[in-house]
RNA sequence: AAUCCGGUGGACGAAGGGUUACGUCGCCAGGCUCUCAACCUGGAAGUUGCGGGUUCAAAUCCCGUCCGGAUUUCCA
């Protein structure tokens, strides 16, 4: 049998962490046992759903790298085949209409709230043989009555559900249309879904899928539930948590492959392995190492994935998305150093792509002033000397490099006497702007001879006039 | 309210009857060092939600209980 899975998001807002993850789990499992991916869209709710929406799931899919075998299927474009079901099943007794209003359906169950009873349908259009004048009937689907409905879910385990504990869903609203939970059966069924994986919430809803399909004739898919995510105050992942928009994590300067990784690792485990590669998860992923309770997502770790896979990635796979950065934050990058080389000098110190490109702003323009601490602290008068000193030689180095450059600077400090402390720190401010960079000989690298010069020499100036304003 | 699912240091996971419950993130301290990182070393942090039972032995099996979540919508 081929391992079909389907991903299928309401198109009603961003793509979701939360959905992203399921999809994740979904395309894995299909690629590790050489079956297909399914996207389907479902957008039986007309009121909310967008193409804006669709848009930005496609965008999310493709940027994670995670394409589909087949789809986008629309529900939107099915619902003939909807509606012949429901005819049949009307037919055949299987479904019937129901002429409750819902200000009826409103009223009793409150009165069943009020009575300490479990809200629900109560079945009484069930034998109903004539219409009702002035109501447009709902369908519902005839749930059987007695009996245990077991759900065989390859994450949470065996699952009894009691018929009694049902009732009978709408499956067609007073206006002709398709309700969720049938419109997902018929699909599952008619795209041969044989792993229907999804969040745990939907666990309640499965024995009435189930029941469905075998009054559709359908064979039944295995079920996975997979546990939710939580925010840090256990309530579902949502806005108030932060970001819960993939295209965000992009926008931000995570890479797709740490973004998979964090995920990946958030309700499953291959052992204490925390790092993966996507060849190395498609590879390793399957169902028993899914976990079954629900996890929080932790932004702090997701930073250090994301970090491990910059130190990792081809600085050729980075430039692109560091120039997106550097375009987002205004920062004109034509006239400096290579991207590359930017890369090799901060991957080991920047959490995002973000993080890199404000970083190293100075590679490219200069600065405003001086970082207000940096500068009291190491553009003070006993700098002076040093930093003429680094100046003059540094005017000297020919070809510039990081090994000319290098002996430079050592050579001044010990020509002076002083430690590299000394040296190094009021240096790196004239010429970064702020006392955080590389080693210098990467920096001044990085910066250039003419830049690196003209900054010094703003440096000494500035010290100057703060040693004669002091007197 | 009912039904279903879940509960291992602050977070994510490991261990599925067998020593002092393991790893990662985070946090703290030290080392390296021209700064910041990276890296290395060490540390704090848990009566495995709670109570009971089975057993020579329970995070693990059983019962109860509490807490959290989901569903019970003409939302998906």
């Amino acid at each position: 049998m081929t391992v079909r899975t389907r991903f299928a998001p309401s198109p009603t807002g961003v793509l979701h962490i939360g959905s992203v993850r399921t999809a994740l789990y979904c395309w894995l499992y299909a690629r590790h046992h050489n079956g297909e991916f399914v996207l389907r869209i479902e957008d039986t709710d007309r009121e909310r759903s967008t193409q804006a929406s669709v848009d930005t799931i496609l965008d999310g899919m493709s940027w994670l790298g995670m394409t589909a075998d087949e789809g986008p299927f629309f529900q939107s474009e099915r619902y003939e085949r909807y509606q012949q079901v429901i005819n049949e099943w009307l037919q055949d007794g299987k479904a019937y209409r129901c002429y409750c209003t819902k200000e009826e359906l409103d009223e009793r169950r409150e009165a069943q709230i009020a009575r300490g009873e479990k809200p629900r349908y109560d079945g009484r259009c069930r034998d109903r043989t004539e219409p009702r004048n002035g109501v447009d009937p709902v369908v519902r689907f005839r749930n059987p009555v007695d009996g245990d409905v077991v759900v065989n879910d390859a994450v949470k385990g065996e699952v009894t559900f009691a018929n009694a504990e049902l009732d009978d869903l709408v499956i067609a609203r007073s206006d002709g249309s398709p309700t969720y939970n049938f419109s997902v059966v018929i699909d599952d069924a008619d795209m041969r879904i044989s792993h229907v994986m999804r969040g745990d919430d939907h666990l309640n809803n499965t024995p009435r899928q189930i029941n469905m399909l075998k009054a559709l004739g359908a064979a039944l898919p295995v079920y996975a539930h997979l546990p939710m995510i939580l925010g840090e105050d256990g309530a579902k992942l949502s806005k108030r948590h932060g970001a819960v928009n993939v295209l965000d994590y992009r926008d931000r300067g995570y890479l797709p492959s740490a973004m998979l990784n964090y995920l990946v690792r958030l309700g499953w485990s291959h052992g204490d392995q925390e790092l993966f590669e996507q060849a190395e998860m498609v590879a390793l992923f399957d169902l028993p190492g899914v976990n079954r309770s629900a996890s929080t997502f932790n932004a702090s770790k997701l930073d250090w994935i994301n970090q491990q896979h910059i130190q990792r990635a081809s600085a050729a796979l980075l430039v692109a998305p560091l120039a997106e950065q550097y375009a987002a934050a205004n920062i004109d990058t034509s006239n400096g150093p290579a991207l590359t080389a930017v890369i090799e000098a901060y991957r080991e110190r920047a959490t995002t792509l973000h993080e890199m490109a404000l970083a190293t702003r100075y590679c490219f323009m200069d600065f405003e002033e001086f970082d207000p601490g940096s500068a009291k602290k190491h553009l003070r008068p006993v700098a002076l000397e040093a930093l003429q000193r680094v100046r003059s030689k540094l005017a000297n180095v020919d070809p510039w490099g990081p090994d000319g450059v290098s002996a430079a600077v050592h050579g001044a400090a010990e020509e002076l006497g002083l430690g590299m402390g000394k040296v190094g720190q009021p240096v790196r401010v004239a010429v970064t702007g702020a006392s955080m960079s590389p080693s210098l000989d990467v920096t001044l690298d990085l910066v250039g001879k003419e830049r690196a010069l003209a900054r010094l020499d703003r440096a000494i100036e500035f010290v100057e006039e703060r040693a004669k304003a002091s007197t």
